[in-house]
DNA sequence: ATTCTTCTTGAGAATGGTTCTCATGAACTT
DNA sequence: AAGTTCATGAGAACCATTCTCAAGAAGAAT
């Protein structure tokens, strides 16, 4: 008899040494990475990988919501595992530093002005740039 | 002798048939559109222009800070006139319609969260995307 | 007008991040 | 252990964008 259709965002999904180790090396990171940098941290860690198995999982963990995904001011897309729920994100933009930041203000703000508007479906993309103490000491 | 260097923001720059183009079309569009889109546009009405000509004065452009240039969810770089001034956009996600809205609230907690955690050189994205009216009726 | 200089153009190649293909390999089931 | 199905990876394909460089056009000087 064929397993039941799981209800959790794992279903169907097997568990294998190359999505682990992605996952793993996200526990390490608390910047924010692009695909690319991800692989090669685990290939020069001595990890076997390939480059789409890194996008693919990289993709999923975003689609399950377990891992945050933003593009970088040069079209990269950068990924980070976050806390759960609605935030933000502070980014040093030498290091890839990042502080998750809350804006319930924010929020209120552009769901007002959108209503006002006639718009609906409404959603926002807000981030912070800059340079942090550390980079900028440096 | 030389011409004196200019202040404006046009210095050093001829006016062509191709740049005349790129910034009549951009007075005829409300919503923003991609370096592609207008280059379609533009050659199905008839101009001569090439597609590198078309990144070439967008890019100028927005140099110059007569257009604003954003990041539509796929990674493309997309287009519109903008009044001069800092602003966000409230964007159709169908129609490309756009709202520009200005947030001084925003502003002001962004600088201040980034100055909270010690970073410098600050700057922010906020875009809004939903449904407008119009589409959601169609 | 003609010449001269310098900026601009455009066709195609190159780039670079990301996704796709598909044959092979590995997980889980029975 | 065998079978089924999902996952992997090497490389090709994709696609927006940028680069190259020879030919063309704008504006200045004469």
């Amino acid at each position: 008899m064929p397993e039941a259709i799981s209800e959790s965002a794992n279903a169907g999904q097997r568990s294998t040494r190359q999505r682990r180790a992605v996952s793993a090396i996200l526990d390490d990171l608390e910047a924010f990475a692009s695909a690319q940098d991800i692989h090669d941290r685990l290939t020069h860690g001595g990890e076997k990988i390939g480059l789409s198995t890194v996008y693919r999982n990289l993709q999923s963990l975003v689609d399950a919501q377990l891992v945050d995904a933003l593009r970088s001011d040069e079209g990269e897309v950068l990924y980070r595992r976050c806390s759960s729920g609605h935030h933000h994100h502070l980014v040093c933009r030498s290091c890839g530093r990042t502080v998750e930041v809350e804006g319930p203000t924010v929020e209120k703000w552009a769901d007002t002005i959108a209503a006002d508007h006639g718009f609906t479906e409404v959603a926002h993309t807000l981030e912070i740039f800059g340079t942090c103490a550390s980079c900028r000491d440096a």
